[in-house]
DNA sequence: CTTTGCACTTGCAAAATGAAAGTAAAATTA
DNA sequence: TAATTTTACTTTCATTTTGCAAGTGCAAAG
């Protein structure tokens, strides 16, 4: 548990400091679906995001601790990205904004019923997926 | 149900869209503590956004169906936003942000009182403050 | 009828963004 | 082994956004 830097006591500024920008969340999503990235990776994402956005973003994700860098384990020209324990706990955050998303706009049939499956009993998705999400952690 | 206008799929990437950005998170949870605010009352906030900023963000908010503009019952020199049912179901979002931040950073003994109540039942508490701020919405 | 309050708008310097090109090391190919 | 490609960034620079301060215009209060 690390103390809040700039803003004393409102829960969702401080979360707000780190993630209330739309490239750290989308990069945060990304690594909630696919477990780990390597820099190309997150270049190729749909929403293309600059290149110089995107390191800046990393390095800012990694010092507030919501992920870290390892060697890849192919390659030492790659760089692996993962979440840690506490950018893995942001999953429900993700979850909910699925869900938001999906009652006011249109978004693909796949997504669609990804959620429907995930609405049927979130809590035990989200515990069980986070549990996934950590126990890779310990290996990789 | 409105159609997604930028990008086709991603739930969160159009979610973001509209509130990748601090402030309109910051707007949507302040709407969501007290139902309703002025103008005045968003500057007056903690986190002192500046006017030119706020006057953007209730803007793109609105054209986006999150917030409304009312007239003030008591006085025409007052505005009045509140959050449409499309920004209240934001809720979840926001609690959920709330309890990440109260694990990871320090927040303010009130808030973390108040955010271990939610948890006791988090589903009915959302369910009933949604509902509570829906009948809000036809009154005024 | 002047002053105050309220909801903005405007102007401007500073910072952040985004597109494109560049760099350096590692891996692949010839 | 030399040349090329891949990978993860960095740099440059024009454009956009931010943040601060001051201003505007209408409503209400004194």
């Amino acid at each position: 548990m690390e103390k809040v830097k700039k803003r004393s006591d409102c829960p969702i500024s401080c979360s707000l400091d780190v993630l209330g920008d739309k490239w750290s969340l989308l990069i945060v999503r990304d690594l909630l679906e696919k477990q780990q990235s390597t820099y190309g990776d997150f270049l190729k994402a749909e929403e293309k995001i600059a290149t110089n956005i995107l390191a800046t973003r990393l390095q800012m994700l990694e010092e507030n601790g919501i992920i870290s860098k390892l060697d890849h384990p192919e390659s030492k020209a790659k760089v692996l990205y993962k979440l840690t324990k506490k950018g893995i706990d942001l999953l429900p955050i993700i979850v909910e904004f699925g869900f938001w998303a999906d009652k006011y706009y249109t978004i693909d049939k796949g997504k669609k019923a990804a959620l429907r499956e995930i609405k049927k009993d979130k809590e035990t998705f989200i515990k069980t997926t986070i549990q996934d999400l950590k126990k890779g952690l310990e290996k990789g």
